[in-house]
DNA sequence: GCGACAG
DNA sequence: ATCTTGTCGC
């Protein structure tokens, strides 16, 4: 379990996870080198970004590894907008593969909005993060999509959720809600002393990173994103 | 008040 | 991200 501590502020997501993240890679690399993944599938943006550098390629950078981003939302950057040409463009995404450029003001491609399942209105927007063709990350994250969702990062969500769910009370079976009541707020457990205390500012607790990679395969099998 | 806002 | 409400498909 890990207890965050930096707040989230869109632009700086790798400043809140990326130490957690790498920590975890670093853990792999000497416990269980055998389980390094060949490439990580990163829950944000590479590239597109707005200083062509999120936590895809932030990690990327820090491990050595080839990381994808993989944005749920588009970042709108470099011109990049969210606008009715853009929603044109999604409609025209018919089936699982489909995919357009995203092009900003500056003429550099900064990602691919993806349509990830057949069954799946909303693109994924794909993004360089290190060591990778955008083509190939397009193709990978394709290949990993039994639904929107990779599914290494839609595994490490449910898992991740499970874990918080167990350890701090769980929301039940649902309880009919008075329209007020909710809210636990999320006090997550820290048994190991807190040396540094007791004075801080409120700090953050929001959920946790969420990084997913693929275990690489044992032998040379499915490197159709190649 | 309005739009943005990776997670 | 989280939360609500509503719709659709299995």
């Amino acid at each position: 379990m890990v207890s965050l501590t930096a707040p989230y502020v869109s632009g700086f997501l790798a400043f809140r996870e990326v130490p957690f993240l790498l920590e975890l890679v670093q853990q792999l690399r000497e416990k269980e080198p055998g389980l390094m993944p060949q490439v990580l599938l990163v829950d944000g943006n590479g590239v597109l970004h707005h200083r062509g550098f999120g936590v895809a390629c932030h990690l990327g950078v820090l491990t050595d590894l080839p990381c994808v981003g993989v944005a749920k939302k588009l970042l709108q950057v470099d011109g990049l907008e969210n606008n009715a040409l853009h929603k044109e463009k999604i409609r025209l995404l018919q089936t699982r593969g489909d995919s357009f450029p995203l092009l900003g003001d500056s003429g550099t491609v900064l990602g691919m909005a993806l349509r990830s399942h057949d069954r799946s209105t909303r693109p994924l927007y794909i993004s360089v993060g290190h060591r990778m063709s955008l083509e190939a990350a397009v193709r990978l994250t394709c290949c990993c999509c039994r639904f929107r969702i990779p599914e290494p990062v839609r595994q490490a969500d449910i898992s991740s959720r499970e874990h918080i769910r167990k350890s701090l009370g769980l929301p039940g079976p649902r309880t009919l809600r008075s329209p007020k009541a909710q809210r636990p707020v999320a006090c997550p457990k820290r048994d190991s002393g807190e040396s540094s205390g007791e004075g801080q500012p409120p700090q953050d607790h929001s959920p946790g990173p969420r990084t997913a990679s693929r275990p690489g395969s044992q032998e040379q099998a499915g490197k159709d994103w190649q």
